[in-house]
DNA sequence: TGTTTTAAAGAATTATATTCATTAAAATAT
DNA sequence: ATATTTTAATGAATATAATTCTTTAAAACA
């Protein structure tokens, strides 16, 4: 049984990808212009890539700095659960605006969060009211970045 | 001196970033009808963000797994380095597409890496081909990401 | 070798982007 | 206080683009 993946995404879909994830404003007739077919072609395709949860969202990179939120840190959350019923703390960590990933991650450190607030006082404002309140939390290890140099979710596109 | 920042956004501002950070492929005449303005009002609106970098990149989210992309990871990297003369490292680490962000922190480890492969084979080959040729690196700690609960980019915005 | 699925084209219609001229209000200078 | 400049918006006109539908052709499948 060859099974690539449920995906199947064709030399086409790929650079559609590309497209997208470089520019998602780009209008379907530029692609279409792109990748020489008719914007119908395209637009189809598209959609698929929607349907099947490949393309799972268009969304705007913002500067947080534009927006006073200075702070990004890290966050490494040991819990004393049983196994299989860890959902609690991660849902609850997952419920903050602020916090911007939650990772289940190897190791002694259960969880990593990464959050991003506008100073140091609001970060411990936050792990104060939302994060003491979770239960069988047992300790948090903070990172506080000094500078970011790359930050992006960009993936790599393989061409083919 | 009153200097909130340099960005000096208003209530129409930050409701055109939650819209487009929400969706980058809403339509300008949408926006418009959102907001109850001309559509070239929004425009002249939108273009001035793009202008001040307020708006970074419209981008789109892609499924890692469509992709066959499920190792993810953090590397914590310790370098000796002189005082303000680290960039060589930040710099050759930003440099490898598979890495998504590097993070100059407080504390003992210097730089902390995130980076997206296919899986821990791949995330070797380039910690030998990429990693190991960069000068003063002096160790790195790795942890790898079991399962990710959350994991998104987007901002708190203020209503006003 | 039929049959179904998939991918695309092209035409027609509808919707959207963009440009430009104009107005009004707010901010700034005289 | 009043003239001047800047800013933000409207609305009309035109150029582009999105969308839908029909048709065709090539793969994939039974």
């Amino acid at each position: 049984m060859i099974l690539e993946n449920e995906f199947s995404l064709d030399k086409t879909d790929l650079h559609i990808l590309r497209l997208l994830q470089e520019n998602a404003r780009m209008s379907n007739a530029d692609m279409a212009r792109e990748l020489g077919m008719a914007p119908s072609g395209v637009l189809e395709r598209v959609k698929k890539l929607e349907q099947k949860n490949v393309i799972q969202q268009y969304t705007t990179r913002i500067n947080p700095n534009a927006l006073q939120q200075k702070l990004l840190a890290f966050i490494f959350i040991k819990a004393n659960v049983g196994p299989g019923c860890d959902s609690v703390v991660t849902d609850e960590l997952a419920k903050i605006p602020e916090v911007q990933e939650v990772h289940h991650v190897a190791g002694d450190d259960c969880y990593l969060v990464k959050i991003r607030t506008y100073d140091s006082a609001s970060l411990m404002e936050i792990m104060r009211t939302r994060f003491a309140v979770i239960p069988n939390m047992m300790s948090t290890r903070t990172t506080i970045v000094l500078e970011t140099v790359k930050e992006q979710q960009q993936l790599v596109i393989p061409e083919k």
